[in-house]
This record gives C-alpha cells, sequence and structure tokens, in this order.
DNA sequence: AACTCGTGGCC
DNA sequence: TGGCCAAGAGT
C-alpha cells in the first residue's frame, strides 16, 4: 500500500541533504552517540556548535569519563534538559567500564545505557554501525501519517501500527539510508507547521494530501507551558551555577527566582538529580 | 498513561 | 504576542 515511497525519497535526499558533521564518512560511533543525545527534542541549528566544541574537547568517550559530570553539564551550555550531560557522562563511563571504550553496535546493549530509548539505540545502531531498525521519530512518524494513514499529524503516543508500518517500510538494503532520508524529508519539507508540499518528492502519492489536507482532528494535544514553571526555575538556577567557576554562595541562586518554596522545591530537584551539588557550608555548585 | 524535564525561534 | 514545536527518555 505503501509501495512507490523508497525511490523517490532516497532521490530527494541525495540532492536534498544537509551537510552534517555526524553524517560524514569519517565520523565516529561517539560522534553519533553524542549527536543523536544532543539532538533529542534540540533542532540541528542550536546543536552544531555544541557539537563541535564538545569532539573537539572530548573525541573519545575515555576523554569525557575522565571528568566529573559538572563538566558535561557546564559545556552542555543552554541546550536545554541538562539531564541529558548528565546522561552522556554515564554512557561514556560505562562505555569505558563495561565496553573497552567503545560504543556497542546492538540494539540491546545500547538500549541498555542511560537516555538511550528506543530511538536512539535504532538511531546509533543503525548510523554508526549500518544496523538494519525502524528508526522511528517525531519526523518519520508524521511523514508515515500524512504520506500513508492520510492524518495531519500522528498519535500522542506511538502505537503498534505505526511501528509495524516503520518496519514493513525497512528496506532489505541499506536500512539505514532509508531511515535518514526520511528524517531528513520530516525536518525540511514535511514539516509539523507549513508543510511544502510543493517541493515534496511522494506528494502526488500522499494519502492526506490527496484528501485535500483535512486539519487534525484527534484528541486534544496538550501545550508545553513554561514560564512560571518549575522548569524555567531550575533553568534559572542552574545557568547561575554553570556559569560560575567555583561555589556558589544561596544568595546568588536566591537572587535569579522570587518565589521562594518554588525556588526551595527546585533546587532540591536539581540536587537530587545529581544536577547539582549541596556543601556543607551552604553554598551550592556543579556536581565533581 | 500521563507527566516531567529547558531553551529559543518562528509565524 | 504567545502558543507551538524541536532526531525523546524516565517514571
Amino acid at each position: 500500500m505503501a509501495a512507490g515511497l523508497h525511490a523517490p525519497i532516497l532521490d530527494w535526499y541525495a540532492e536534498n541533504a544537509r551537510d552534517l558533521p555526524w553524517r560524514h564518512p569519517d565520523a565516529t560511533p561517539w560522534g553519533i552517540l553524542v549527536s543523536e543525545i544532543m539532538l533529542q527534542q534540540t533542532p540541528v541549528a542550536r546543536v552544531l556548535p555544541v557539537w563541535i566544541e564538545w569532539m573537539e574537547r572530548w573525541p573519545t568517550p575515555a576523554a569525557l569519563a575522565a571528568e566529573p559530570p559538572g563538566e558535561a553539564v557546564r559545556h552542555w551550555g543552554r541546550l536545554g534538559y541538562p539531564r541529558r550531560a548528565l546522561n552522556l557522562h554515564a554512557c561514556a563511563r560505562a562505555i569505558t567500564a563495561d565496553h573497552d571504550g567503545r560504543v556497542p553496535a546492538g540494539y540491546d546493549e545500547l538500549r541498555r545505557l542511560p537516555g538511550i530509548g528506543d530511538y536512539t539505540a535504532a538511531a546509533v545502531a543503525s548510523f554508526a554501525y549500518g544496523r538494519s531498525h525502524a528508526v522511528l521519530d517525531t519526523n518519520v512518524r508524521r511523514v508515515l501519517a500524512r504520506a500513508v494513514r492520510g492524518e495531519e499529524y500522528p498519535p500522542k503516543a506511538t502505537t503498534t501500527a505505526e511501528r509495524r508500518l516503520a518496519e514493513s517500510l525497512v528496506p532489505g538494503l541499506d536500512a539505514p539510508r532509508w531511515a535518514v532520508a526520511v528524517m531528513e524529508l520530516g525536518a525540511l519539507v514535511c514539516t509539523a507547521r507549513a508543510p511544502r508540499c510543493a517541493d515534496c518528492p511522494v506528494a502526488v502519492s500522499c494519502a492526506w494530501r490527496l484528501a485535500g489536507r483535512p486539519a487534525y482532528d484527534g484528541p486534544e494535544r496538550r501545550g508545553q507551558t513554561y514560564a512560571g514553571t518549575d522548569r524555567q526555575c531550575r533553568g534559572r538556577l542552574l545557568a547561575v551555577l554553570r556559569d560560575a567557576h567555583g561555589a556558589v554562595p544561596k544568595e546568588a541562586l536566591d537572587a535569579v527566582w522570587d518565589d521562594a518554596p518554588q525556588r526551595e522545591r527546585a533546587l532540591d530537584g536539581l540536587v537530587a538529580d545529581g544536577l547539582a551539588e549541596a556543601l556543607p557550608d551552604g553554598t551550592y555548585r556543579l556536581p565533581t
């Protein structure tokens, strides 16, 4: 039913792929793993400079493993979701301790590393080692929802039907290239808002376009609020720790958020998550 | 299953 | 202007 997608999308990718450093032939499995973690919920444009700096600073898992976790958090900068930096540091230590310093190639081994879920395990196994997997990210889900199912957006949570569809489309030859091509199409053409159907290689067969691009009519998609939340408060507090060289007095943290109960809750959360350390003298710093 | 977890750009 | 969204994962 979704027979004719491969050739047009692969041909489109050959002409339109972005030149990204983690796609270069000399990119290492470690570099690819770092890119995949950084790209979780984060646009390419913001990842690029941080990835380049990280790979110069820590070109191997062993190099990062030799650092205290706080250094990973510090150099994470403002990428967001800083526990990813902690996870990456824990990955580096696990790879160094348990995998002879080499990023594992198998999905199951990757999946056991901290911060590596289904998508990232499939992506690393596929892009770093040429393994054949269904790589199901938000881009792929959206492309398949439109091109095959005829709906503007995929369901909120991945369904078994989506997974079966994605698996049925994995080609026998060069599965990694198919995976990256569909992702790229979703990122550049079949975007969430204002899709560029005029530039789409599968527009002629797209079920959603042929149906007249009907608007999404599924269950309410809950938006993300941010202003005033614990997340924003945590971000403010962590920025203070990140930009300081050593430990900071609590007054420096108190100064960036007015609501004291919320501030204390957020700070406790950062400590509980391992993103901050409370010292006996009442100061705080990134984890050592 | 629903909720939490950062940040910034875009229309 | 502000809601929406971005190569998700953990609980």
